[in-house]
DNA sequence: AAATTTGTAACTTAATAAATTACAATAGAT
DNA sequence: ATCTATTGTAATTTATTAAGTTACAAATTT
């Protein structure tokens, strides 16, 4: 009942590429340190959300950039674009047919869960990335300020 | 990162205890075969149920009985119960706090998760064991009125 | 007392996400 | 045109962990 990481790295990876767009390269490797992880799994990352629409990348050069205003691109967008298995509960699909319990209940909750899947795919679709960016700034605005008081 | 299938697998055993209650003997080899798991895991669940104050179990006696009025105990009861990691989505914890996304992201996701899973678990919150019960019988009575029909 | 069952610890297996290695394809600089 | 840097992707390895298994003490029932 985990998601990978895979989702908080892409919205790292385009938070990364909107700001820090003509400050650094945006090459993979520097995208990698920032995450924490390497070139390869960002690379790879960064081939779904190209695919996905949401990224526009150039073959040899290190000149990705989003495919889309970061106010018209949702969380819920990237979970899709990179996450295979976009169920956050798991049915167990090897109960017994032959019991009335085990031969009815993963239908049952296919249904409840994709009920609370649902509510929370609402809630990511209603976050944008530009809402992420501008508190990742407000948080790091913040973290300068305190810096300077204690100088 | 294998996906849990205990809450699924918990829900089941209540479910299966309450249908058939006084009908056959509730050991953990028959819930087990019902699940199509090992008694042990079935036990192991149980174990964590009744420390939740969903099950009350006899040491030594096949005689679980639920600790609650199923319209008293929600699915959200059962994943608490049996869940150790409760999040729906994984932070990514190494990213480099020298960056202003590396040093901000985790802090600005926690939010934007929380939002998300909430919203989930306020559905499961108000769905019961009940709910689950009752749909499951309401199949099974489809399932046997269809097979009546094509004899 | 014998047979059955629960409760739990310790260990093994299986599944898979993440990381690594390798290399072809492309771009840009000199 | 060649050299260097980079992307794109496949193939493989590693690390993690959920699930399954083994083992056995403790409690219950007959």
């Amino acid at each position: 009942m985990k998601i990978s990481t895979r989702f908080s790295d892409s919205i790292h990876i385009l938070a990364f590429i909107n700001i820090y767009h003509g400050k650094v390269p945006l090459t993979s490797n520097n995208i990698a340190s920032s995450i924490g992880t390497s070139p390869v799994v960002v690379r790879r990352l960064m081939s779904q959300l190209r695919k996905a629409g949401l990224l526009n990348t150039v073959h040899g050069a290190a000149e990705p950039s989003l495919a889309k205003d970061p106010t018209a691109i949702s969380l819920y967008d990237v979970f899709l674009a990179v996450e295979d298995n976009t169920h956050l509960f798991t049915i167990d699909h090897k109960t017994n047919p032959e019991c009335i319990v085990g031969g009815n209940i993963q239908e049952t909750l296919t249904e409840a869960y994709h009920q609370a899947e649902v509510a929370a795919e609402a809630k990511l679709a209603r976050t944008s990335l530009q809402d992420i960016i501008d508190t990742i700034l407000v948080k790091q605005a913040q973290k300068e300020a305190r810096q300077r008081k204690e100088d």
